[in-house]
DNA sequence: GCAATCACG
DNA sequence: ACGTACGTGATTGCT
């Protein structure tokens, strides 16, 4: 038989400090359990063992603790995010079924030790799983250590049998405890023998075998006199620290090996566990799946039928009782087909007439998951949502913007819905229909607990609309304008990368920085300014410090940004022209933490605008034939909001008074009336203004703007004097989110956040940055959003053919006929400008022109 | 699949 | 002693 034996302890140690911290939405920490698992999992896979046992230290002293009160004395404690997720891996453990063995004074290692003691005596195999070298000693003819490590976040397991021991140490394994006695063990408060270390005991074990042996021949060894001296004086420290590193083989265990034996995994609690942790890999991984698994709730009555062929008379006699009905589309399907959800009954819906009905009729409140989606894919057979009631992803979004997985089966088993039971082979979209009305019964109830029901019904749900549409029109674009500059742009790349191979002497990739890293900071001994984890730093930054130190820089800077233009904004953009000549982007409304919407393929909200050069890029973007573009964006929006939300009385008023809110920040930073402030200094303070949005830090601020870190610090230290309204707003945004596990808009838009009690200072200063910058950034965000349903609304209404067409954070593009830009322009400013009513004003400027680069005035 | 880099607000 | 401002997405090279 072979045993696997794990020391729990050390491998959720090993675990908890190999991944990253994770948390739930709850803010409870995983990170240790899931690499747990996932190290279980791998060595499992790798042993095929016939039973598994896992040892847990308890947290009574031990008796080495009782012979010797140093004993793990300088050992802090576990970090509590660590110290939390011990009880709750050791619950779901149990409900996997492994035997778990822990006894009062004595440690995990010693109940392993016992173990691989029975192992040999009874003839069986054992394998023992830790994080912790101490174990090697153990091995043995029977006995073998697997080492278990995290690389970049996946585990390896390490063998250790009598052969790798000898190779590594020189050794036997046994002598490995000699070795430790000499050398003893900082972490552990093992003392050893003062001034010998790990080279000087594993030499003396190695010529004389033991610590026995050399202190019972002390005087005749050929030893030199000063190490003779050290282990005298430590004679008594190294036969202690021989006891306490001893792995004892004798734990009073009472159980035989065939005793150890697996009982039959309770499923239904693993599944209710790990969906609390979120570990829905795993969840995958072990085919825990709601879907699979015998379904008490299900069974209990939540039994749904399901209906191939319904006739449309008794579906709309069903959906006429009806205030809200759930559809599902079936976007496998080319045709408007979806799944409608009544009572306990699925019906397919295959004929657009009646999906038009239903949705259009301004009565029924549409339930569903993803309308945006929804939207796109009833638009393209002309039909409209006229009343929509409930979207599960916007409002699992809201209620925990940082999951990232929205699914639905995802989803009922968050907030423990039982996916309904079916018959075998029923389509998983079915399925997933079934689910809505109990998943949206439960999210209701959580988004009305939050007060987040005016961010979904007046905000999210009609932005979805919105959103569909700017996809579906999309911005034209000059393909062969954007052609032709992509080809001049070729041959300006092609004579600088000659001119770089020349200056380096040798041919190389330009575009892989390690080659160019090597190239510049060995080959031509450049200063390497900087490092990455991998190597050197090749950025800009780093590059714009070095480029009068060789012409080879300022060449390989122009490469970068040329080389940029060509491959993400020439060939990029040009790959997803539409047959209709414009550009459809996908815009993101459940991506982003800080409740910002997200574009991407392509990304419309990066073209370059800084750079000459770049900006050049936006003539591509035109207006169709006949139409022109207007283009509004909101002037500081978020230092306004930051203005209201603190209500600063000196920001508050320079707003107020349509001051320049660079320049009277600068007055108030050098001491010195507005008119008197220099170019320069108003450019420090725009940077200051940027650091209070961001969170600020004087080291960061001071190297944006070339100050040492001392005089940044004295910035913020005198921008804080002059506006104590800011200064007491970031110190109470900070305190709140740390008392309630999260931040929030004014809008009551939540971000949790449970890096804010991190004992981890870098982790907790991170989260510290985001309680002060996300309700600044996640406002302005709800502002645009609710400018972008007026502007798209006002359109509506006033019957007009303009049409929005784009939004970057701040700016929103309106397509319009010539003859209506003039009303366009109007409905921007205005709508934007009263989105919301704050202590200052909102200003939004409107330009307009053919092309975008002439619409940003 | 990740790291480095760079484009935007 | 250590790292160092918020939020995104695309491309490229490399393991």
């Amino acid at each position: 038989m072979k045993l696997l034996a794990l020391d729990g302890n050390s491998i959720l140690n090993r675990a908890f400090y190999g991944i990253r911290l994770l948390s739930t939405k709850e803010g409870i920490f995983t990170n240790g359990i899931y690499g747990f698992l996932t190290m279980l999992q791998k060595i499992k896979d790798d042993v095929q063992p016939d039973t598994v046992a896992i040892a847990f230290d308890m947290r009574a002293p031990t008796f080495r603790h009782k012979a010797y009160d140093g004993y793990k004395a300088n050992r802090k404690g576990m970090p509590e995010e660590l110290a939390v997720q011990m009880p709750i891996l050791q619950e779901l453990l149990e409900y996997m079924g492994y035997p778990i063995l822990k006894l009062e004074g004595w440690e995990a290692d010693d109940i392993l030790g016992t173990l691989a003691e029975m192992c040999c005596k009874s003839g069986d195999e054992c394998i023992i799983a830790t994080g912790d070298r101490d174990t090697l000693q153990l091995v043995s003819d029977c006995v073998s250590v697997r080492l278990l490590t995290t690389k970049n976040g996946s585990p390896e397991a390490t063998l250790y049998d009598i052969p790798a021991i000898k190779e590594k140490y020189g050794v036997e394994p046994p002598q490995l405890i000699d070795i430790k006695a000499i050398q003893g063990d900082a972490s552990d408060n093992i003392p050893g023998v003062k001034g010998i270390g790990e080279k000087g005991a594993g030499e003396l074990i190695g010529k004389f075998g033991s610590l026995q042996y050399i202190y019972d021949n002390l005087e005749e060894l050929d030893i030199k006199e000063g190490v003779r001296n050290k282990l005298l004086e430590s004679k008594e420290n190294a036969f202690l620290s021989y006891m306490l590193g001893t792995v004892r083989r004798d734990a009073p265990l009472g159980l035989e090996i065939s005793g150890l034996t697996q009982k039959e995994p309770e499923r239904q609690k693993m599944l209710a566990l790990m969906s609390k942790l979120e570990l829905f890999s795993i969840i995958k991984k072990l085919g825990l799946s709601a879907a699979e698994l015998p379904n008490p709730q299900a069974q209990e009555g939540a039994s749904f039928s399901y209906e191939k062929e319904a006739d449309s008379f008794t579906i709309l006699m069903a959906v006429s009782q009806e205030s809200r009905v759930f559809l599902l589309p079936d976007y496998t399907s080319t045709e408007p087909t979806a799944y409608l959800t009544i009572k306990d009954c699925v019906h397919r819906l295959e004929e657009p007439a009646i999906i038009k009905s239903i949705l259009e009729n301004p009565e029924l409140q549409i339930c569903t998951h993803d309308i945006k989606t929804l939207h796109s894919f009833v638009a393209e057979h002309g039909i409209s949502i006229a009343k929509a009631g409930f979207d599960t992803l916007l409002a699992a979004y809201l209620i925990n913007p940082n999951a990232g997985d929205y699914q639905i089966e995802r989803l009922c088993a968050e907030y423990g819905i039982a996916l309904p039971y079916m018959e075998e082979g029923t389509e998983a979209a079915v399925i997933r229909a079934a689910a809505l009305p109990a998943l949206t019964e439960a999210l209701e109830r959580k988004i009305k607990a939050y007060e987040m029901e005016s961010l979904l019904q007046d905000i999210e749900l009609p932005l979805a609309e919105v959103l569909s549409f700017m996809e579906r029109v999309g911005i034209r674009v000059d393909s062969r304008g954007i052609a032709v500059f992509g080809k001049q742009l070729e041959l300006q790349i092609k004579e600088l990368e000659k001119r770089i191979i020349e200056a380096a002497g040798v041919a190389f990739n330009i575009n892989s920085p390690k080659q160019l890293g090597k190239v510049l900071f060995e080959d031509m001994a450049l200063r390497p300014v900087k490092k990455t984890k991998t190597g050197y730093s090749t950025s800009a930054e780093v590059l714009e410090e070095l480029k009068y130190e060789h012409e080879i820089v300022r060449d390989v800077l122009e490469y970068r940004q040329l080389a940029k233009l060509k491959s993400t904004y020439c060939d990029g953009l040009l790959k997803v022209v539409g047959e209709d000549g414009r550009i459809h982007s996908t815009f993101n409304q459940t991506e982003t933490r800080t409740g910002r919407i997200s574009s991407a393929e392509p990304n419309l909200q990066n073209i370059p605008v800084r750079t000459e050069l770049g900006s050049e890029m936006r003539k591509f973007f035109i207006a169709e034939e006949g139409y022109t573009l207007c283009d509004a964006d909101y002037s500081q929006i978020e230092l306004r909001v930051l203005a209201h939300a603190a209500a600063d009385p000196v920001m508050i008023s320079s707003f107020n008074m349509g001051e320049d809110i660079h320049r009277i920040t600068a007055a108030q930073v050098f001491h010195m009336p507005p008119e008197l402030v220099t170019p320069q200094m108003r450019s420090s303070a725009k940077a200051v203004n940027f650091g209070i949005v961001y969170g600020i830090g004087a080291f960061s601020l001071g190297k944006d703007i070339g100050v040492t870190t001392h005089e940044a610090s004295q910035f913020i230290k005198a921008y804080m004097q002059n506006f104590t309204g800011v200064q007491s707003y970031m110190e109470h945004t900070v305190a709140d989110a740390k008392e309630r596990g999260y931040a929030e808009t004014m809008f009551g838009r939540r971000r949790p956040l449970t890096e804010i009690s991190s004992s981890n200072g870098n982790i907790r200063a991170f989260g510290e940055r985001v309680a002060r910058n996300m309700p600044i950034q996640g406002a302005a965000a709800d502002i645009i959003k609710i400018a972008m349903v007026r502007v798209y609304q006002r359109i509506k209404e006033e019957g007009l053919r303009a049409r929005l067409i784009l939004q970057v954070h701040d700016e929103l593009i309106v397509e319009a006929p010539k003859e209506e830009a003039e009303q366009a322009s109007i409905i921007l400013s205005q709508e934007m400008q009263n989105a919301a009513k704050l202590a200052v004003p909102l200003l939004a400027e409107v330009h307009e022109g053919r092309t975008w680069y002439d619409a940003k005035g």
